[in-house]
RNA sequence: GUGAUUGUAGCUCAGCUGGUUAGAGCGCUGGUUUGUGGCACCAGAGGUCGCGGGUUCGAAUCCCGUCUUUCACCCCA
């Protein structure tokens, strides 16, 4: 059998894993410089934890765990299917977050800050940008209802993009309620979902397409609220307003929204849009939502916002929460693309000690722990097979110098060092490999 | 879940309308060079042509199924 991994998946081989791994720290020390600190959850829930919060949609991309043993024999006698299942892998970082929240309630101090770095897995069919396994870096506070919050994640979002090397992102921002009040004016309140999961695809479809789709799920505007919606492939926010009118629900979201705006371009966040076509299908949002995009990338890479009931679900009720995700696995690509990895990361050794036999090894191995008591990293290679294989290891490590300790260097107390790069080469004290390799 | 697409050596690929020993480049191993690599030259190893079935005297090549790859839709990080 050829050896292959589940499709949707990826292996991170070194130079990879340090690439993201790479992501991952930028991330973290934005989201510490703004107090959050990590938590972790397992990659299981019960499956009950994670159903009915994501959509219809979302249930049906849930990864469920079989049923073992007895458990799974009479599940299969009585064809009871809820019982084949009762574990699945989490589909999102929130929802057990919030899970972990209502658990642990009174171990907690409110407002909660966490950040977590961890994969989820989605049973969808995979494409580009679109993994079955895939890493999400979650910031979210629960426990205020404060705007602040929201302004601090866009500070976030727009500080781990700069630092990444991504400071052309976009950065859109919408409202749920905006939504529901746009909505209750048009008179199809209880087709909410459906009409934001349309109005979504607006830039995309466009006006006439949007129309389309909304009246084949049986949604039909008049032609003056039409007008006032959207334009060809926009929105304009004067009409906006003149739709939801003295909409209270409405106008409380576009004020948050404004709010949160006028803040975050008061501290010189530029790239920030507002964007009324903005939905996001997670069912569990009320307010503010946040979505990141960059031109070259087809797919969102980062993605959040308020959650007013996701903890009430769990039975604590009045806490609410907002959040935003980045996709790890997304900006990575986008990146690699891009090319904006900083060089070097899997410099493993600063010097390799080349291995002439046993007893130039352990006088090597005596150098190198001498090196790695000064906090530089380095090795001995293992065998003493020729010199050729030494090098070309060294080579393909990236390792910048070959230290070579034969019976000369050693009765006379010098390193040989070879500059791999230009061929150079020197003999050295310790003291002057120190300091050749400190600087 | 729907519709396409891909699969030949470790990697990237060639192999014309089916024809007998399936090729190249890179990589790998050994040698020219038994403590000095990158270059060059020489030699060598490595493939049930994704898997299963069918058509045929004969299949990497045609047909069916299946898995896999990639892409779009749905939906999403």
């Amino acid at each position: 059998m050829k050896p292959s991994i589940p499709k949707g998946t990826r292996d991170f081989l070194l130079e990879a894993a340090a690439k993201r791994n790479y992501i991952f720290d930028t991330l973290k020390k934005v989201f510490e410089q703004y107090a959050f600190l990590p938590v972790e959850t397992p990659a299981m829930e019960k499956l009950e934890t994670l159903t009915g919060k994501y959509g219809e949609e979302g249930d049906r991309l849930i990864f469920k765990i079989l049923a073992r043993g007895e458990k799974l024999s009479k599940a299969l006698e009585v064809g009871n299917e809820t019982k084949l299942a009762e574990e699945a892998l989490r589909y999102d970082l929130t929802v057990p977050f919030a899970r972990m929240v209502v658990q642990y309630q009174n171990e907690i101090t409110f407002p909660f800050k966490r950040y977590q770095i961890q994969p989820v897995w989605r049973a969808d069919r995979p494409q580009k940008g679109r993994y079955r396994e895939f890493y999400q870096c979650d910031v979210d506070m629960i426990g205020s209802k404060s705007l602040l919050n929201e302004i601090e994640l866009v500070q976030i979002i727009d500080e781990g993009f700069k630092n990444l090397g991504l400071g052309d992102v976009t950065i859109k921002l919408n409202n749920r309620k905006l939504l529901l009040g746009i909505v209750q004016e048009l008179g199809i309140e209880n087709q909410f979902i459906d009409f934001t999961v349309v109005l979504d695809k607006l830039d995309k479809v466009g006006k006439d397409g949007v129309l389309k789709e909304l009246s084949e799920k049986g949604i039909s505007l008049a032609d003056d609220k039409v007008n006032l919606l959207f334009k060809e492939s926009g929105f304009d926010l004067q009409a906006i307003k003149a739709l939801i009118g003295q909409n209270q629900i409405g106008n409380e979201g576009l004020n948050e929204v404004n709010f949160v705006f006028d803040a975050v371009k008061a501290f010189g966040i530029s790239n920030l849009e507002l964007d009324i076509t903005l939905a996001r299908g997670l069912n569990y949002y009320t307010g503010c939502i946040f979505e990141v995009v960059h031109n070259e990338f087809n797919s969102s890479i980062c993605g959040g916002g308020r959650y007013d009931d996701l903890t009430g679900i769990f039975g604590l009720k009045d806490v609410s929460g907002v959040g935003i995700s980045f996709g790890a696995d997304r900006i990575f690509d986008l990146m690699e693309a891009k090319g904006l990895f900083p060089k070097n990361l899997t410099q493993s050794a600063k010097i390799l000690f080349a291995n002439f036999g046993e007893k130039e090894m352990l006088a090597s191995l005596k150098i190198a722990n001498q090196l790695r008591a000064q906090n530089i990293p380095c090795e001995v290679y293992p065998d003493a097979v020729k010199m050729k294989k030494q090098f070309k290891y060294a080579e393909d490590r990236k390792i910048p110098y070959l230290g070579l300790i034969g019976e000369d260097e050693m009765s006379n107390a010098t390193i040989t060092v070879k500059n791999l790069a230009t061929g150079e080469q020197t003999s050295s004290t310790l003291d002057e490999l120190l300091h050749m390799l400190n600087q």
